[in-house]
DNA sequence: TTGCGCCTATCAATCGATTGATTGACTTCC
DNA sequence: GGAAGTCAATCAATCGATTGATAGGCGCAA
């Protein structure tokens, strides 16, 4: 047993049913150990939360700032920004959603240190669409709703993306990429061709189907 | 003591701290009630949920027809939907939460009526989308990932509008309509000019300043 | 007008069950 | 032999829900 599996475990029920809902007995067996090993692991409860949320942002930061790094020019870094987030968004959709919905189970303390790193994530975007403005590459009316939108849509990729489904991950970006563009207008000159989108790793706190709760044999 | 003050003390809380999270003796308090008396109006708490649930649905049915009712071409439809769409948002920004994020704490028989009514709602974008897509007033690589991006981004208004913001409604309703036109490369000369946007109404179940917790005098 | 019956609204007190967390003892492994 | 891992048992506190009782308003007959 170590650590990361108490996480996975954690995340699955965390999202599926929220944080309050799911009492620290039903952790233990989902994790398959007693409820009182859980606080060998971790602190508490809350601590446990703290650990999945702030870990999930700085990967997104982290993450954030590599994509941003591969590319020059605003229009494309907008384009490897956003393409990693609807990856990272759909490798991690659970772990994701968790630190999204369950801010608000935070004391204020911690609630204040996640919210400086959802802060320093949304930056970037914010930081890459105010160049693409100045260069004159992107339109728009109102730049502060353009981000809000454009990370609000990326986001949103947890709720339907299904790794086996109708669409790959890779014409997800695509499609995303391209939504964006038409958001804040880019010219078709202006736009990058067959440019390498990234990926993101899955999270170890991240269930999957190879991760099921381990039964009585 | 009537039930929507109940139901607007609920809101309030479930949308600040969870469902799960909210005792029903705080919810009495809340409202400024006996724990006990909340039985007299609502069956259970589970019940509470199922009404603001159940009425935020319907209303979002009701309005979003009403809206497209109002205009013809799949543009213009477009145009009061989403308006319409960020209007009731931000409008009643507590229950549209509510009715997001609590959805995972109902029975699986009432999760699963409600749910109904969440896809009836959306198929007014199906509709409107597949319509325009046919006339070619629209153009998308992928009708499906468009109608979620278009309602998703509607959907985070909630997040962050504030009545007597930076941007009053008005402007947050046009510019989200221009962002969909862009998306689906609306022609200009297709759009229509001056057509005035539709309003929401507020929700009995909404708590605002004006619905403040009743305190000993 | 008085008085009786009925209904709605309300609450203090309490129910059994469950919560997050802790303890002390037992096992396992180096 | 000591450190790490594990768990049954237990703690006080709180949970959602129910009980029996009280207070007040309304209609109606005497």
């Amino acid at each position: 047993m170590d650590i990361d599996q108490v996480q996975r475990a954690a995340v699955a029920r965390f999202a599926q049913q929220g944080f309050a809902a799911t009492g620290i007995r039903e952790l233990g067996t989902a994790a398959g150990i007693n409820s009182a090993t859980l606080y060998h692991y971790v602190g508490s409860k809350h601590d446990l939360l703290v650990r999945i949320i702030s870990e999930c942002l700085k990967a997104m930061i982290t993450g954030g700032r590599e994509a941003l790094s591969t590319a020059q020019t605003p229009t494309s870094q907008l384009a490897q920004l956003i393409a990693f987030h609807v990856a990272f968004t759909a490798t991690n959709p659970q772990t994701a959603r968790v630190a999204e919905y369950e801010m608000r189970a935070l004391t204020p303390v911690s609630r204040e240190e996640m919210q400086q790193l959802r802060d320093e994530y949304e930056a970037l975007f914010t930081k890459v669409l105010t160049d693409g403005d100045k260069t004159g590459e992107f339109s728009t009316a109102d730049l502060t709703m353009a981000r809000l939108a454009v990370m609000e849509m990326g986001t949103g990729v947890a709720h339907w993306y299904r790794p086996h489904g109708r669409l790959s991950l890779e014409q997800v970006q695509q499609n995303f990429v391209a939504m964006a563009y038409r958001i804040l207008a880019v010219r078709e000159t202006a736009k990058p061709s067959n440019t390498p989108l990234p990926s993101a790793q899955q999270l170890p706190s991240e269930p999957t189907a190879q991760h099921v709760t381990q039964t009585v044999n």
